[in-house]
DNA sequence: ACAAAAATGTGATGCAGGACACATAAAAAA
DNA sequence: TTTTTTATGTGTCCTGCATCACATTTTTGT
């Protein structure tokens, strides 16, 4: 198929939109594609990093194993690098990333990758931006969840998928009221109570796992107040 | 004096020592130095990213505001660039920098920076490094913090400060009580409680704001268990 | 050196939310 | 299908820690 040869590749990201035909032609030979299934573990933390992952369609998890519980620290959805972080910031990786949709990824050889930062420097300014912004993001979701209390980190990890993963108010939750809570920092039992409030509330329409939510305006309050 | 010109500095950061001479110049010409004194802003959440800072020589904490206390992200401490994230990841800073010792800063034009990194690999590979370190440091703090209780988290601050800035069991805390909290996600008064607490089970000795840690091993347990 | 302001210590109180226990429902395996 | 496992809901209890209140000490400004 042809959207298996990364010259027309519909994934690509900003940086690989950098490259020239040549280079294209190098990832092309240093680039193995592979699929993940729902649940599936794509890299552990503790383990040695070792390929930059590139997700070129699905939903990641990356989540931390912490003193007490699992942690979520953020869902990754393609097209997207993957754990640039971990692969260069140290040779172990410090999180988990797991596959919570069936996943589409491609493996590219760290060696390639750092090449064309060295020799690409519009390439290493976008990989660069990306990292800024996410690290913006993560001190974002780390000064919300330390100081909220659980009905704002609940209504936050919401909106957070509804705007950011599914970029709609009506949405599948993608995962296990237990993950829900990983994600906002609450235990299972918590999370169907909070949710059971938002639903009596009329903030959101709840169905099982298919949710809707009914005031955004009401909800964002709830988060920002904390 | 000679340690005023870029090329004699004595605190170059990995990335700076990839530039070769011609480059220094060009970043002579486009930085400029200055100090700020203990409890200065040197820049603020929400106001306009500007330049590149690099820090020479002192102690500066990284806050956020939350919504219910100032979050101290962490402290940096010189030579190193500070807040890289916030200007190239958004033209709005994210969070504040202030000065907790006094500082010596370079202000670099960040249009020299991006130059740098378009123009020498190295550089940018450098740079990208210490995001990636510096990224994978927050991922800690945030789930230590998120799932320690008090004890736990007041602990791993004395540790973080006592190895990270001090390399040294005995300093002097280079902030209030309240600041403390801020760092350690608790109040003022559980800060006290706990310091007590510590200095009753002679983990540690405390005059105010000297503090010696006399149980190391003790206290990283403290911090692990949470 | 003095007054004012800021930082610190300590007791009492209240409550958010985790832990446990159990019932029920849904999903997976047989 | 039936059985087993996993996910979810809901009540009760209990604790960690924030908050308030106030005393005391230290720092800062004049």
């Amino acid at each position: 198929m042809l959207y298996e040869i990364c010259e027309y590749c519909h994934f690509k990201s900003a940086a690989v939109e950098t490259l020239d035909y040549d280079e294209l032609k190098e990832l092309e030979g240093n680039c193995f594609k592979t699929q993940f299934s729902k649940g599936d573990l794509i890299f552990k933390q503790d383990a040695l990093s070792s390929n930059i992952i590139f997700i070129r369609e699905g939903l990641v998890k990356i989540h931390i194993k912490g003193p007490e519980r699992e942690q979520i620290i953020k869902i990754n959805k393609g097209p997207t690098f993957l754990g640039i972080p971990t692969t260069f910031g140290d040779v172990i990786n410090h999180y988990s990333a797991t596959a919570i949709t069936s996943v589409n990824v491609c493996f590219i050889s760290t060696e390639t990758f750092r090449r064309f930062i060295y020799s690409n420097g519009k390439f290493a300014y976008e990989i660069l931006n990306d990292l800024c912004k996410c690290e913006l993001h993560t001190y974002k979701y780390c000064v919300n969840h330390l100081q909220k209390q659980g009905p704002g980190r609940l209504a936050e990890a919401l909106i957070y998928l509804a705007n950011d993963i599914f970029d709609s108010n009506s949405f599948v939750i993608p995962m296990t009221r237990h993950e829900l809570g990983d994600l906002a920092c609450c235990s299972r039992e918590s999370v169907s109570r909070l949710l059971n409030e938002l639903k009596k509330d009329n903030i959101i329409h709840l169905d099982g796992k298919k949710i809707t939510i009914l005031n955004e305006k009401l909800l964002s309050q709830i988060s920002k107040r904390g």
